[in-house]
RNA sequence: GCCCAAGUGGCGGAAUGGUAGACGCAGGGGAUUCAAAAUCCCCCGCCUUCACGGGCGUGUGGGUUCGAGUCCCACCUUGGGCACCA
């Protein structure tokens, strides 16, 4: 009886749970509902150590709301569209349909040995046309409600491989495979109307009292909502149709400071200038041979060019500024136009000095002059103030008060308005590419775009494609694409863009309340389970992934597919840290580096003694292949260590390095536990003492690890556990006792250890399943302690310690205090400067 | 570059503004054993001291406070995100 067959053991409970039905979520109005969900992993082929962490989190989470009473709803899915699975049919052959169901098979496999308490029977993927189809839905009752749109926008493009290309295939500016230069190009795409929400999606912000407040203020800073002053500077001379240029600023109290008017490359008179100036074209040209990504931009060397055009001063006629395109002005916000300000723009300061243009001095107290030292500063046109005061007669020392000032002072005298901006833009959904969700409208010659009729949904993918050549397969599929318009029966074309993976990931959490159902969600059911309680996840999704999901939430609250109360889907949040490792590296023969996994590598090198660069830790990732696989983990010690193991050595909400030292403690401990429960089970002797010391450790127990589950202090919980652990082995307690406080280790610790709990419970004789058991509740009058340790510092430091009655008068701990060997040495006859005692908690003399 | 975090012993980490280092790992010593494994017990921040004790100590530099790992300011380093990786 005393050895512990993991495997066996574990296998025998999951299949008793699985017979019980624990965990099949049902509609349930007698108890409480808890909806918790961990973000669906991509279906890459392994499950992977931050995988584990993240689903043990929310297992434990689970079990907890199951034995406290709720009804749980705890489902698993795959978000299983994605390019992996096309690169693996360019690279290996084969079928991204098969790679990727291949994948959810291996990882559905690697999963159930967790004994993670999920309702299979709700699992879905998102590649399957019952789920996109319902999506395809979705997307038509939003295109009604005009919610989708089309218009221009850049995308990448690989002019060797002729193919569009991800942000991430865009290494230094040239296509990761032909390792051309990459360009920029419009298409006409897709696109959802999340700016219309920029406002409600930033006031909700702050309902969302359980969600970290670090992913609130990056979703609000996304959101970047902002008050400037729109005006038009008016052209000294009217050039290639213009007169006049339209700026957007946030600081126009500079605008005595201004240098010069910046336009994008891609602003309408930047390109209009194209055409009559062929400086203008190359330059133009090189400022779009780079990546779309706003970081890559934002790095680059910052390049201007002198358009010679100029425009003037709007609050001094006689003063002309020169207008130039700077590489760094992002046509997407704002006018696609700034004027600069050098004294007061870093950016701008770097650009002036790198082209020689003035820097003016502006006001009295420079806002960095550290920065400007060097700077020859050219005089400014009015007094040194803000020049808000010197025309509107004004005294305003605040920067938010002259900005408002100046505001209303360009609206007054009718040159500028006030002006909200957001820096979100549109969602662009368009994919060219295979695997993914069709988007359901037909083109027709006649009829113009044409939605699809619900009654042909799903539209399937084709299965007969091949990826023999560049581009996206839909485009030459010899009969997908021809279809008849469903309007008017006339040839027609399909289109042929997919959709972005994150409208897959945008509403699965509601399509897990009912994912059967032949509409994308059922009222019943979205009225019950609605809205997740617990969501769980990568900080890395703070703002993608949570905003598309709100405003998508709000877009099937306006077509009628969830209630008003799930416009904000996720009553609380918690962001796991990522499970981080090295990246080993080495570089190929065309001079790209080329990727290692963790287990190919051995002090640094490859088998075949080739050096390997280490780069440090950094997000597990497939393509970096720095991804640790738990299997041979949870094949050697089973799912109960690997899961101890995951949840007790760093707080939650952290990133780790990984390592694997400490598996093999996790084990040791484990056993310990199971050898203490088979020797309570027989135990002799006791004494009353004894088991009230017990009694008060196990209720203490209770109390610390209840709070710790609820707060995702596992770590925390854990370490709980362990100490109670030890007071258990030393214990001299009787049977009785000692099984009581055995049993109910079992039982606290059955969120994480599962099948150990289940086996130890059923050995002391608990009462049915351990999983089901009502959680126990501490006893307060085991809680309470009559005596409390007092420190004694002295000037801050602790210097001594007493004992003293707990609700001892103040007046009596003063002249215990003053009475300490250390004090009296300290004070040396004199009286104490100062005494601060703060009861229960610490006593501080001042000499 | 911009936005958001994190930084504590050899390591993972604990700590409502109140005894810094709980708990675990690694390490050292001991018990048990013919021996080993397993198990059990004790020690374990750094410097100094035979010892008692003393000094230093939570990325760096300042500040607030009787008291700062915790609050404020500046900086350094690392990580996440930057709209087509998921």
């Amino acid at each position: 009886m005393t050895d512990y067959q993991a495997g066996e053991i574990e296998a025998k409970w999951q299949a008793a749970w699985h017979v019980a039905e624990l965990f099949k979520a049902e509609r349930d109005t007698a108890r409480p509902k808890y909806y918790v969900l961990e973000m669906f992993p991509y279906p890459s082929g392994r499950i992977h150590i931050g995988h584990v962490r993240n689903y043990t989190m929310g297992d434990v989470i689970a079990r907890f709301k199951l034995a406290t009473g709720h009804s749980v709803l705890h489902p698993m899915g795959w978000d299983a569209f994605g390019m992996p699975a096309e690169n693996a049919a360019i690279e290996r052959g084969g079928h991204p349909k098969d790679w990727t169901y291949g994948n959810i098979a291996d990882m559905r496999g690697q999963m159930k040995p967790l004994g993670l308490s999920i309702d299979w029977s709700r699992e879905f993927a998102t590649c399957d046309p019952e789920y996109y189809g319902q999506q395809q839905a979705l997307f038509l009752d939003f295109l009604e409600k005009e919610l989708v749109y089309r218009k221009n926008a850049v995308v990448n493009w690989d002019p060797v491989d002729m193919t569009v290309l991800a942000n991430e295939q865009v290494i230094d500016g040239k296509g990761w495979r032909s390792g051309a230069d990459v360009e920029r190009r419009e298409l006409t795409q897709w696109f959802f109307k999340i700016s219309d929400f920029s406002e409600e999606l930033l006031d909700a912000l702050d309902g969302l009292d359980n969600w970290p407040e670090k992913v609130r203020t990056m979703q609000a800073n996304w959101i970047g909502k902002s008050r400037g002053l729109q005006f038009g500077f008016e052209m000294t001379a009217p050039a290639a149709g213009f007169d006049r240029i339209e700026v957007y600023t946030t600081r126009p109290d500079t605008l005595m400071g201004a240098s010069f008017v910046g336009i994008s490359p891609d602003h309408p008179l930047a390109k209009a200038l194209e055409t009559e100036n062929a400086d203008i074209a190359a330059f133009n040209s090189e400022c779009r041979k780079m990546g779309t990504s706003e970081a890559d931009m934002e790095r680059a060397e910052k390049k201007g060019f002198d358009t010679g055009l100029s425009v003037k001063h709007p609050l001094d006629p006689s003063w002309d500024l020169p207008v130039w395109i700077a590489n760094f002005i992002l046509m997407d916000y704002g006018t696609g136009a700034i004027f600069a300000c050098p004294a007061h723009d870093q950016r701008d300061l770097d650009f002036c000095r790198k082209y020689d243009l003035p820097v003016i001095d502006t006001f009295e107290a420079l806002e960095n002059p550290a920065a400007v030292a060097d700077v020859a500063f050219v005089p400014p046109k009015t007094e040194k103030v803000r020049w808000i005061n010197h025309f509107a007669d004004l005294d305003i020392a605040t920067g938010q008060e002259a900005i408002d000032a100046t505001i209303t002072f360009a609206e007054q005298a009718g040159w500028g308005k006030g002006v909200t901006n957001y820096r979100l833009r549109d969602w662009g959904l368009s994919r060219q590419r295979y695997w993914g969700c069709p988007i359901p409208v037909v083109h027709c010659p006649s009829c113009g775009l044409v939605p699809e009729r619900k009654e042909n949904l799903p539209i399937r993918l084709p299965d007969d494609v091949t990826f023999d050549q560049p581009g996206n397969p839909l485009d030459r599929h010899p009969t997908w694409r021809d279809v008849p318009c469903p309007k008017c029966g006339q040839p027609a074309k399909r289109e042929t863009d997919t959709m972005d993976t994150f409208v897959d990931s945008s509403w699965y959490f509601a399509r897990f309340t009912a994912p059967r159902a032949e509409t994308p969600t059922v009222p019943e059911d979205a009225a019950y389970w609605m809205n997740v309680d617990q969501y769980i996840g990568g900080i890395e999704h703070a703002i993608l992934h949570l905003l598309y999901s709100r405003f998508f939430a709000r877009a099937m609250h306006i077509c009628g597919d969830l209630p008003e109360k799930a416009i904000e889907p996720f009553d609380a949040l918690f962001t796991q840290g990522m499970v981080t490792h090295e990246i080993y590296q080495t570089l190929g023969a065309n001079g790209r580096p080329v990727y290692h996994l963790p287990e190919e590598v051995t002090d640094g090198k490859l088998a075949d003694g080739t050096p390997v660069e280490i780069i440090p830790s950094a997000k597990m990732s497939k393509s970096k292949k720095n991804v640790v696989d738990p299997i041979n983990i949870i094949d050697r010690y089973g799912a109960d260590t690997v899961r101890w193991f995951i949840l007790s050595d760093s707080p939650p909400e952290r990133d780790v390095e990984w390592t694997a030292a400490g598996a093999e403690a996790a084990h040791k401990h484990l056993m310990r536990v199971w050898r203490m429960a088979v020797e309570a089970a027989n135990a002799e002797g006791g004494s009353a003492e004894e088991d009230t010391a017990l009694l008060r450790a196990m209720h203490k127990t209770i109390h610390d690890v209840t709070v710790g589950i609820e707060s995702f202090g596992f770590n925390a919980a854990i370490a709980r556990l362990y100490a109670f652990a030890g007071v258990l082995q030393k214990s001299q307690a009787g049977a009785e006792a000692r099984q009581l406080a055995a049993r109910t280790l079992a039982q606290l610790m059955s969120p994480m250890t599962p099948h150990l709990s289940e086996e130890i419970w059923q050995m002391l004789g608990g009462a049915g399943l351990v999983t089901i058991a009502p959680w126990p509740k501490a006893d307060p009058a085991f809680l309470v302690e009559d005596t409390v340790t007092l420190p004694i510092q002295i000037n801050g430091k602790r210097r001594s310690e007493m004992t003293v009655a707990k609700d001892l008068a103040r007046e009596a701990i003063e002249e215990l205090a003053l009475a300490d060997e250390a004090v009296q040495r300290a004070l040396a006859g004199a009286a104490p400067k100062k005494l601060i005692v703060v009861p229960g908690r610490i006593v501080n003399v001042v000499v």
